[in-house]
DNA sequence: CGCGCCGTTGACGGCCTTCAATACCCGTGG
DNA sequence: CCACGGGTATTGAAGGCCGTCAACGGCGCG
């Protein structure tokens, strides 16, 4: 049933820049997690060599997606995980009353679609919020791979448990703080994980639009534009539209940490 | 491995092949998936005989819990999962001022601890709220049972992508919606969950304090408290301290859709 | 240019929090 | 036996944070 598992593609000079800039070939252009720039921050993390070997031989397809267009849609039949390698992606669910609930936020390196699992059917929806492209992860194959790889298993397990700890998070953050303190914790988040891709974690673009972050937070894009006002004035960063620039991250973090006790 | 002896009283749900019952080991304290009246709920879903058995293979060691007492802390060492067999506890993470932020209630058939995977650290604390009964599930064992096992690595899997749902739905819930439809959806899902272990759906003994609830639906007690006595005076419960009584579950089913649009 | 989309800002009001008092239950001890 | 105290739930009054509604400005695009 499940084919060869070592591979021996000629993959290995594809530099990364080029690599992502190859030509949208209809025919599946395939990707190796070995060779790939992002394999510290995505699935393979903490696995070793055989074992990434062994997923490069699921030969994940490699899809581009432009701004708005949706991965998958909820309620659709759950077939592939997905790996941002570049872009940002939103999770949403669908409310009764037409609006939507952001749940997360996705850049390069993590994983969409694990809410799929439970039902076989998507449980929310994947929006592209800039072009981008993805990793699409035959969920079937992964899984076959996992029962003989131990190490494989466990790194499938920690991303979701990962997942869980994070909306842990969330629901402390929406359960128990004000708009000064979930904004703060955002702009933190954020500049953590551009950090971890190598880029500036004071100055940043935010690619979602101030309704989604409200949404995320729990709040109303007004409140959300207020309270960004509110830090400009106060110092800590400096605002315009999208574009960020955190002066003072202690302050920040102090915001985020609530009143001294 | 697995051994192999007739047992009598079967309790709610008969399993079809009785010849494959279970060893009772009188003086053991463990346990057996296979001859265990909550193998719908827990962990066992879904599996067929072969998978269940070797489940039994595992020997859950069983463990009393007193009120108030943890099964875990926040920060402590992950080894086990742990599966309700009776009784109710709540998750929480402790907040820097002091407090604390329910992220769950968990009854009987539901795991807790899937939140320790990611850091081998237990991420939250699991608190008994009246005298239970659990199974302690070791973590190595089991992912060693499921690289042997594909239909037991999906129901681990699956499991875990449940708690991401669920999460969702509490994200959702606490990002859009107000106290009257917070406190419906809470009654609600006690109700289904009391009525898929037998109990009636339509009155119930809640097993958490109001600051619990309160907490765990991000709002104050004093709210909680308000919005109950306002369902009653609604006509849609009746309610004395702990004990509830829903009177109109459509109506609350309403409340939970929100205005109609 | 004009239109639509997005972000900002102001005014107002409502929902929920905060603070406080009271009632109730229950175990302990005089 | 009743008094007492601690923990829990209810209820009231006042106030604040944030939502709602509205207007406006900037930007991109047909």
């Amino acid at each position: 049933m499940q084919t060869v598992v070592a591979a021996t593609a000629p993959v290995r000079f594809v530099p990364r820049e080029t690599a992502l800039q190859a030509p949208a070939s209809p025919a599946a252009i395939t990707t190796l997690c070995s060779t790939c720039h992002l394999k510290e921050l995505c699935l393979p993390c903490g696995l070793t060599g055989i074992d990434v070997e062994r997923l490069d031989g699921l030969k994940f397809a490699r899809r581009r997606v432009k701004e708005g267009e949706a991965l998958y849609h909820e309620g659709e039949n759950f077939q592939f995980l997905y790996a941002v390698r570049s872009g940002t992606f939103k999770s949403i669910l669908n409310l009764k009353d037409g609006r939507e609930q952001v749940t997360g936020f996705q850049m390069a390196g993590e994983l969409l679609g694990l809410d799929g699992l439970a039902s076989g059917k998507h449980a929310s929806s994947a929006i592209a919020l800039e072009d981008g492209e993805i990793c699409a992860i035959p969920y079937a194959h992964l899984t076959e791979l996992a029962t003989v790889s131990p190490h494989l298993h466990l790194a499938m397990s920690r991303m979701m448990s990962r997942e869980i700890v994070r909306e842990h998070g969330l629901m402390m953050l929406l359960g128990s703080m004000n708009a000064e303190q979930r904004l703060a914790a955002f702009l933190l988040n954020i500049s953590q994980r551009m950090k971890a891709r190598g880029y500036s974690a004071s100055e940043f673009h935010l690619r979602m639009m101030r309704v989604d972050i409200g949404s995320y937070l729990g709040m109303k894009l007004e409140t959300v534009s207020r309270t960004f006002t509110s830090f400009q004035h106060q110092g800590l960063l400096k605002v315009d539209k999208k574009h960020v620039k955190i002066l003072d991250l202690d302050a920040l973090q102090q915001i985020f940490d609530g009143p001294v006790q």
